[in-house]
RNA sequence: GGUCCCAUCGUCUAGUGGCCUAGGACGUGGCCCUCUCAAGGCUAAAACACGGGUUCGACUCCCGUUGGGACCGCCA
């Protein structure tokens, strides 16, 4: 008997001690398709996702596409686009709810035939004003419940549908991230469930939906706790048990108030235009109020292995894009150069570094890249950076150039030209032996000869290891370069001079 | 205004009553490495919002205060 309980624990404790009541997990997000998908939506959807993949349970996208006039089908697909850069696959779906406005209509006139919902013939304006009339007198907002026991239609008008609303008792709200959260019923407002053009709310759509699609646990952002009591009371005027529920803490700008435009780019897609991976912005995203132990990095796999709601934090956490581009450079380095080489080639034509469409080795790009992943925090980075081994003239930084293309380092240039012509390899170790015979001739330092050899290259001042660029770039490509400087030193002196 | 949520370095967080002289990460400063820039290594400054309890002992539990946020739509 003491073992069997024991092993019960055991098993109690691997599925995680929320979710005993459930077996198979599903779970969705539903997006409403009035905006692109943004960053707020993103981590939602991860967190879905992640939960479904961790449970091996299923993920559902579902579009709550209700509000008709501000629904666009340009932007489910922009909403989709972004789910598949990030690489959020789904299970079913996407669904869209304006396919299903008879089902909702069947619910809502059940709900009337039951004496559950009744017909209100207020009009919008009539209950805005009276909305801003108890708001001026620092009055809550609240449904007077003027329809509820109305015999007769009112001529002329038609009606919306609300849900009449128990004002007895309180709702508890079992958050599997927050614990129990209590609602006054006398709070809760009669809501519309129907609107008076015949379409369905997001409050009534959301509930059967949920219910249809058997949603086991319901995951969004804790800007729907307060709707939730409502919601319960709807799955109770249906008779159907309750999901679980887990409120997610929101993402804040860095003045602390809800993520929005103003605090930069907050679609998805623009973090692919800025030259991000999309498995930094997980990573970046999943540690916004998720965290395991002291782990910052984590591969997808290990992701969906960690996930739990029990390290789902409360608090609402500041979007900080230093961190993301920290996390995007460390994805950047630990990418293979070849993967790197392909992703890169889109920035390097919208840079007009390559026409569009023209071949280029990817062998040679991917180890121009390798020498450069390291330094660079973005695919935009790393396209600039690869200008200068691609393009045929390198243009010279005013101040590189004064600094280090000057007589001074004609003669160690001019050195190096010889030398190089000379050279049969120009590997690595080649290229070293040769720069290191010159600095000694000379008796200065390596520095001395690599600056104006780097400006030489590259245009500037700043570049991987300069034995790596020349072998990058080649020795034809490297003596043009050098010839080019020389040019430039020496039309510079006799500028001077006269 | 009402309801609800939240509260550890500037930011993301670890912490589940003694392991805390509060740990890690980003960012910032310094040093090292070095042909530049990075990367890397070392290092420094930097937090338990406040006040009461409970307890032998509170960052951890309870209450209050303060502060922040969300919601209060015929939006979702």
């Amino acid at each position: 008997m003491l073992v069997m309980r024991r092993q019960s624990d055991a098993v109690e404790h691997l599925i995680e001690k929320e979710d005993i009541l459930t077996d198979t997990v599903r779970v969705r997000f539903a997006p409403s398709p009035t905006g692109f998908l943004h960053i707020g939506g993103a981590r939602t959807a991860l967190f879905n996702w992640l939960y479904a993949r961790h449970r091996g349970g299923t993920f559902i996208l579902r579009i709550e596409d209700t509000d008709r006039t501000r629904s666009t089908d340009e932007y489910i697909g922009a909403i989709i686009e972004g789910m598949k850069w990030l690489g959020l696959d789904w299970d079913e779906g996407p669904l869209r709810q304006t396919d299903r406005f008879d089902v909702y209509r069947s619910y809502v006139a059940r709900l009337v035939e039951e004496g559950r919902a009744y017909y209100c013939y207020c009009s919008p304006e009539e209950l805005e004003a009276r909305r801003q009339e108890a708001l001026s007198h620092g009055k809550t907002p609240k449904y007077d419940g003027r329809c509820r026991h109305l015999k007769e239609p009112v001529a002329g008008r038609t009606p919306a549908v609300r849900f009449l609303m128990p004002q007895e008792g309180h709702t508890v709200v079992d958050d599997m991230i927050r614990g129990k959260v209590e609602f006054e019923n006398a709070q809760l407002d009669d809501l519309i469930i129907l609107r008076s053009d015949g379409t369905p709310t997001y409050n009534l759509t959301v509930v059967v939906d949920d219910v249809d699609m058997k949603i086991t646990h319901v995951i969004r952002g804790d800007d729907h706790l307060n709707n939730t009591p409502k919601q319960m009371q709807l799955y109770k005027a249906f008779g159907y048990p309750l999901p679980r529920f887990a409120h997610l803490p929101m993402i804040l700008g860095a003045d602390k108030t809800r993520l929005s435009k103003r605090h930069g780019a907050t679609s998805v897609m623009a973090y692919q235009e800025m030259g991000y991976l999309p498995e930094a912005l997980i990573n970046y995203l999943v540690r916004l109020g998720w965290s395991y132990g002291d782990q910052e990095v984590f591969t997808r796999e290990e992701l969906v292995k960690y996930f739990s709601f029990e390290n789902v934090g409360k608090a609402a956490a500041v979007f900080n894009p230093e961190k993301l581009i920290w996390l995007n450079q460390q994805y950047i380095m630990a990418s293979t150069p070849e993967g790197l080489a392909k992703l890169v080639l889109p920035f390097l034509v919208k840079d007009g570094v390559i026409p569009e469409g023209e071949a280029l080795d990817m062998g040679w790009l991917a180890s121009a890249v390798r020498t450069l992943q390291e330094r660079a925090k973005t695919l935009v980075d790393l396209a600039r950076s690869l200008r200068y081994y691609i393009v045929e003239d390198v243009a010279f930084d005013p101040k590189a150039k004064e600094k280090f293309l000057n007589e001074k380092g004609l003669l160690l240039l001019a050195d190096l030209k010889a030398a190089l012509g000379t050279l049969t390899g120009f590997s690595h170790a080649e290229l070293e032996g040769v720069f290191r015979a010159i600095v000694e001739k000379h008796g200065v330092k390596l520095g001395a000869l690599a600056q104006p050899v780097r400006v030489a290259m590259t245009g500037g001042t700043e570049s991987p290891g300069i034995f790596e660029v020349l072998e990058v770039l080649g020795k034809e490509k490297a003596l043009r370069r050098l010839e080019k400087a020389v040019l430039a030193i020496q039309e510079g002196a006799q500028g001077k001079e006269s």
